[in-house]
DNA sequence: GATTTTAATGACAACGTTGTCTTTGTTGGT
DNA sequence: ACCAACAAAGACAACGTTGTCATTAAAATC
């Protein structure tokens, strides 16, 4: 039905200069209220979009990019959905690029999307938002971008971020294992070049060193943040230490406890009366165990759009400052795979 | 360091016109071999890449959407996943857009972002393939896309598609039952809007029939492609139907297939000995499942590769043709969780 | 050898926006 | 009443490509 409108037809239809219209969509201050008024009928009137092209060629854009390398379907789909939410209000478009973060050539890959799609800017999740070497390249290249990254401290002076603390979230965990009467407990690494995997560590062993408990070296059991990982390690820490079995288990996300669970019922140890298990993120995956899992709660979806929010205002060349930035604290859900140390 | 070089640089540096240049990037026949030789060394040389807002500005694109309306995270981001790897090898970006399928307002929703975007065409996927109002209004529109559906047949004359024979694979499924000596079986669906639903019940239904089986109607029941679905389906069924519960039940995909796994521990009933459950997808769910759950892989990640090569074919508009179109038809995994009716 | 055809290349406009500069009209101070 | 300062609006170039048309040189035809 209705062609393309341009900024053009809005202004003839106005009966004003098109640059006059282009000022009031940018909400540049100069322009009457009369004026104002009369254009924004057109605009509704005509149904004019802006050519996002046109604009980009320009200079400025309004497309971001959303750059991962996370094997975790849901952390992404729900990141995903928070940024394009965000994007969405605010009239930005979404372009996405996998990738592996480990590329040697990630950097000219990420430089050549952003010349090419012009995008204004990236939001950057773990664990591509610990890539020192790529942040610094962009920061160098002037590039816009928000990162999500783990740690309990404001990380470097590389522009914006959204703080996770998984420290203090894994203190709380390990704490509510120890107060349950748990002294020897099993943690369930993630890859360990997630920073996440090893913030976790820092507040298990933390909670332990509070506790006065000695920390047993063999209970720090490497892995990756997969169920197929969780299986693997928990199968073979029952066979080898079938008579020093941990009482408990903290896995670094909810998808290896979720492979911890599968692996202690296929042993035959109950869950959660013989062994305990907690996980981390409250993913699908924790609602779809049995028993329901205990984990600590990763608000992924708020994250996603407070991260967006900040890049959309300094893309629009608003200076973001460290107060915008957050701190969140995955909060502790207790739920029925945890209980008292027999 | 490297500025974003332009096509004029590239041809001062070739010393041809930029015309030229654009020739040889668009492989346009009319070059001289000599020429290309020193363009495409130039363009090698300043690591040249058009720019796709100048392009989208001139009429054609280089980027194509992904409009989706599923909560499967698993098959969204296979999907994507394949749709990017295929968009990547052609110089294609991809720009996302989740969507509300049942929105009255979706087409204009549609219309807006291929107009503000330039995208060059969409990849759609059920339910949206489905949503014929929407198909109707975007081949009017002369908007360039290719389907992924569900069916047994060609669907309509509304472009390129490919196909996915859930009917015979679900027929399949019905018959591995039904030769382990199931005569009593439950169908637990997805969302009845979908048409991969209607299709894998009517394959059930032809197995059924082709072996001489009367269907109980009682054993189709309605629900939702979600694990909360077949659990609290799950749970009715053994509840009211404790007498006559059925000896094998066919869940419309592994999520569901999952819940009713679930539902079925919690209960106290053995899978398979007292109970044979099968699902459809190969998803994650059916390898994270114990036992693991007999079901059909569907290629999603291939399908969507396939599906992405036609629809940049026929934005390259070059003509997509009924032979380009695929079929495929999942193919049956036999595990675990299916075994002999006692 | 003169003319037509063909192939290869270039010149220039156009796409729809935003940035810069200019013009116009109004306000306020003297 | 005059001029400075300022606010509002417009004119026009620029962004980096592709499309259209014009030009040139070489090849083919008579």
């Amino acid at each position: 039905m209705s062609m393309n409108a341009t900024i053009k037809d809005v202004a003839s239809l106005a009966g004003v200069s098109f640059k006059t219209v282009s000022r009031v969509i940018n909400e540049e201050a100069t322009v009457s209220e009369a004026l104002e008024k009369k254009v924004k009928q057109a605009i509704k009137e005509l149904n004019y979009k802006p050519n996002l092209s046109a604009r980009g060629l320009r200079g400025s854009t309004s497309s971001i990019g959303f750059l991962y390398d996370n094997p975790n379907s849901n952390y992404v789909i729900d990141m995903q959905k928070g940024i394009f939410e965000e994007c969405s209000a605010s009239g930005y478009e979404l372009l996405i690029h996998p990738c592996d973060s480990t590329s040697r050539h990630l950097d000219s890959e990420v430089s050549e999307m952003i010349m090419r799609s012009r995008v204004g800017g990236l939001v950057l999740t773990p664990p591509i938002s610990d890539n020192i070497d790529l942040i610094k390249i962009l920061h160098n290249k002037q590039i816009n971008f928000v990162r999500v990254v783990s740690g309990a401290a404001i990380p470097d002076e590389f522009g914006p971020f959204v703080l996770i603390d998984d420290r203090q979230a894994a203190y709380a965990i390990t704490k509510h294992l120890i107060k349950l009467g748990h002294s020897n407990i099993g943690f369930l690494c993630g890859d360990v070049e997630h920073k996440s995997n090893a913030e976790r560590l820092k507040g298990f062993k933390l909670a332990l060193a509070d506790a006065d408990i000695k920390l047993d070296a063999n209970n720090i059991i490497p892995g990756s943040f997969s169920f197929d990982s969780g299986v693997s390690r928990t199968k073979s820490l029952i066979e080898i230490r079938r008579e020093h079995l941990p009482s408990a288990i903290f896995a670094c996300n909810d998808e290896i406890a979720a492979g911890t669970l599968f692996a202690a019922r296929v042993a035959g140890i109950d869950v959660p009366s013989q062994l305990s298990i907690a996980g981390f993120e409250d993913s699908p995956f924790s609602r779809q165990a049995w028993p329901y899992l205990t984990t600590a709660k990763q608000p992924t979806l708020e994250i996603a759009k407070i991260a967006t929010k900040l890049l959309i205002k300094k893309v629009r060349s608003a200076d973001v400052t460290e107060q915008d930035c957050q701190v969140f604290c995955p909060e502790l859900l207790i739920r029925d795979s945890t209980a008292s140390c027999r």
